[in-house]
DNA sequence: GTCGACCGGAGTGTATACAGTTTTGGTTTT
DNA sequence: AAAACCAAAACTGTATACACTCCGGTCGAC
């Protein structure tokens, strides 16, 4: 709680990822009030940094914005959640298509060795960690592929998926996503693309039908994280 | 064309509009320089305001920023424009096909009545018009649909387009994209779902096909001009 | 007693100041 | 004459200052 967390070189980027990583580890809760002065105390830099850095997650709708009030953590309508997850449908069923067309073993291989690292996250129970592999291998996939722009795209979405299913999450389904990550390896093991395929999309409907959009989430405005 | 370009309410949002639109119109050439200081006396504002705005662009990818030496006009490389292309066609198929099922004689008009203006720029000569409504045609897709996550990410790929396009043109086709547009619609209104999936794609892959990436570009970046 | 207006503190929005770096142009040296 | 060097101008990066808006509380009026 006092400045200067680890690191004194606190840049525009480093306030962005650790604000980021705060955010998506739900360690900042929806609605949460970001003070720019509380926020420079802690960084140990000016307001000019923080306010460069509250934009950009104001870009990424990680936060929102409202004039002369301040800047908040993002609360997701049922609406935008709805987008983003048919949005990461049509963009992951496609690169699941195109995964399979290029496929090697070595990168049979990398996508293995990524699904091991959530089996052992949730073996060891870290919650944090787990959640931030399971949306990393999808974003593994498109760096495999080689595609940097669909990366950077998916990262983003998947950013957004985790404050979403902080706010209409009805049950955790670690095991169940990690099992249909082995099966989509599978599927792309064996070639067979439509198999793939369909297993991305079901694997999507899956995580949103885990989700309850008609239920209103209380959104706390405590921000006793970032310490 | 000095200073307070019509408008003296220059806000941080309306300096991003002004540079994407000189920026996409081509009024501003890859490798250009953006000085600060010139754009915040040409806009009547501080600093302060024009660098929260090349920050944001810089997140768009219009323009990159290099530490100590400033804002350039971003020169997209030919992997990244085949990058952009990829994730087109990834997300443009996919929406006509999420399109096809819930089409409606309302959404059909609507496209068919873009589809005009589109040809109407064209009739008239209007280059930097033309060139803006043959993009909108596919955020109009997007917006129709009542999804306005991919609206916004369609709109970011196709101003990079406009980058791209730019650099590597090889042929004018805007009268050939018009009459695709017109044979997508025509398919949607047909019903005829496979056929205006493969018509997008087709007419993604033909807008990359009029580009030549193995061409020599003028460009103000001395870097990019020796690689 | 309740409602409304006023005042003070806190916080945001913009401008400006200052330090460090890059660029430039001229001068010197080989 | 060309290349290297040095100093000044220009520009970026960060901090700070200041005005304006919003929020909370108190005081006054009805």
């Amino acid at each position: 709680m006092e400045e200067a967390s680890a690191k004194e070189t606190s840049t525009t980027h480093s306030i962005v990822e650790a604000l980021t990583r705060a955010i998506v580890e739900h360690r900042l809760l929806p609605g949460a009030k970001l003070a720019e002065q509380k926020l420079a105390d802690h960084f140990g830099v000016s307001r000019t940094l923080v306010r460069q850095a509250l934009f950009q997650l104001s870009q990424n709708r990680l936060i929102r914005m409202e004039p002369a009030r301040g800047a908040f953590v993002a609360a997701p309508s049922v609406e935008e959640a709805q987008q983003v997850f048919a949005v990461r449908r049509m963009l992951e069923t496609q690169m699941t298509r195109e995964f399979a067309s290029a496929v090697s073993p070595a990168r049979i291989k990398s996508l293995r060795a990524h699904i091991q690292q959530e089996r052992d996250a949730v073996a060891r129970g870290d919650v944090s960690g787990r959640t931030e592999l399971l949306g990393d291998f999808h974003v593994h996939m498109a760096e495999l592929m080689g595609n940097q722009v669909l990366a950077q795209m998916l990262g983003e979405l998947i950013s957004r998926c985790a404050l979403i299913t902080l706010m209409y999450q009805s049950r955790s389904e670690a095991q169940h996503s990690t099992d249909e990550h082995e099966q989509i390896v599978s599927a792309l093991a064996a070639r067979d693309t439509e198999r793939a395929v369909k297993l991305m999309n079901d694997h999507l409907l899956h995580v949103e039908a885990g989700l309850i959009f008609d239920r209103k989430v209380p959104t706390h405005d405590i921000s006793i994280a970032l310490s």
